[in-house]
DNA sequence: GATGAATGAGGATTCATTCAT
DNA sequence: TATGAATGAATCCTCATTCAT
């Protein structure tokens, strides 16, 4: 390899398809992806070879983001209430902050183009989390629910409770505690 | 009036673009639409105008279909639990019976093709069971949250749970009796 | 023929394609033509046959109403210039009072779908004009020039001198009264 | 750059429009121009952008190539007769040489596709030989008229003069040397 | 005759991917 | 590797004309 790929044309790359992801759907044209970062269009495809390998790619990138930070600074100890708020509040607080990575990862979320293999990388670095999660819910009326329904569940409620905090963002406060008790509802 | 419109090949077009959406999502061609509903792709126009009105029908008919089951037979009397356990019935069991009309009103429902007021016709037909659904909350966690978030955060769990359901349908019964506990819990 | 052809509707049709022609051109679809109609789009092709037939019964139409209006109290006696300055002003203030028609003629003008029977019919009309014009130019500058060279060259200087008017009404007379100066001498 | 648009490519995209749209006007498609060219289809679009584009450039060519042609040898010195002569002939034995590109100039003038900024570059180009009008006509009849409407004029006039000369090859001759004596009078 | 739904070829334009430079 | 022109199948939609009612 004479030359390394270059790390800044591919993330330039991963974020102009968040932002037209976000806008336009997976329908989104590589053209525009390409002229958004100000890269040629080729550069795409020496990037992802494929748009569904970018896609693949968008998608774990966010979500390894958002796993990210909502396992940074995660209270340690016992105090799983406390865990799970954390990660509640980070989690919503991000989605928030970046609509645009909200919304591109909703798309891909819903998406075939991402495969399983993709959403399985996804969860794995989640792991913390979801053991968390696991271990409020093993006492609750989930306990003897398979736990990729109970994972979609809080992943919804997550996702729906970020959309109505963007609605209404004067409420917004408000509605992600709402939405924790309500999850910690659900889950006990 | 010359010849009316045929209210079979209306319903055909329906038909296969339920199908074609379910699997292709809302890239589906409309010539495809056509030639599964048996029709020449200038029908399609003809019936629906543009994709666009075309999705936006579907989306109502789905809701109204959808609709239609969950509030028919609806236990009357005060017992706002039962009430409560034959919309989640009926509708999980709608959504693992017709696969096809499911996936195709999830791609329908996240998609920015189906505008707001076809929305807003599907939520006012469906009134009666929102109106349980308050009445359920109304002292629970989420008494003060904003009632379209509640709405949402049922629909979100409903379309969970029908997910979790098909792809294991030897549990159907169990996740359903689940995901019925956990809204419970969550409204109260 | 139980019913006779409603000579009202065939006016109606005219009468919109006369617009739709002047704003869109020939492309005007038939079907927008019958809508701004008011009749059905069927009743086209029952009065006209075809677009093609359409196209040149319009043309015919507004030659004739022009030729009608520009003869229409021709002074007689032997003032060939007071004959053409009458045909001159009648015509280019038909025009200009009339821009849909004057455009929509224009159009039909430089078209193929009007054939040379149409064409040949609408110049018949207008002879008792045309011998005027070959009576004050036989002894001009284009005395031996063919005759429908002549014709087109006034009927070009018309058409010029109304799209000058229509563009300038503040100076539409003084460019008229220009225009028939520049017309005597070229005849002259 | 990787591969510079091809000129050759363009070039015969642009000579087999002006074909097309003579034989066809404007309604000319943009595949059979591209099959014409020996070019694919995507590429009218690579080169061009949009039809209408297409149809812009071609008014564009053909105008700079035509005003080439006439401002070409210009004869010098004062003798304003001799200068307008040049230009006549070199224009009307250009329309006459060349009929596609004279009948595809004439669709698009025509054309509300082709926008004022293009008919203002065309007309920049001709300055010189618009120059030598005004000064012929500083002191005739059309002295106070507006400039376009004279310009307009003898547009209309030479368009006029060479349909005649190609309608009666025969006569060309007469008919040109005619209309240039009906010009200068009407000038004068 | 009146009506307007039915038809399917054709229209302009887009797009992921390839490949010459 | 970098670049952006090249490609042609695919997309949504239009339209003149026909014909069932």
């Amino acid at each position: 390899m004479a030359r390394p790929l270059n790390e800044h044309k591919r993330a330039a790359i991963l974020a102009a398809a968040t932002q037209l992801v976000a806008e336009q759907g997976l329908g989104a044209a590589t053209a525009q992806i390409a002229k958004a970062a100000g890269v040629p269009h080729g550069s795409v495809f020496t990037y992802f070879g494929t748009k569904a390998e970018l896609l693949n790619a968008l998608y774990l990138e966010l979500k390894t983001e958002l796993t990210g930070i909502v396992l940074e600074a995660l209270p340690s100890g016992g105090d799983l209430r406390a865990q799970l708020r954390h990660i509640w509040e980070s989690w919503t607080h991000w989605g928030v902050a970046t609509p645009s990575k909200r919304r591109a990862l909703a798309q891909l979320g819903v998406s075939d183009q991402v495969g399983a293999l993709t959403r399985k990388a996804g969860y794995e670095a989640a792991q913390p989390a979801l053991d968390i999660i696991w271990r409020i819910s093993a006492e609750g009326s989930l306990r003897n629910a398979p736990r990729p329904y109970v994972a979609a569940l809080v992943e919804a409620m997550a996702t729906t409770t970020m959309d109505a905090m963007s609605d209404d963002p004067e409420h917004a406060a408000s509605i992600c505690a709402d939405g924790f008790e309500a999850l910690w509802r659900l889950l006990n």
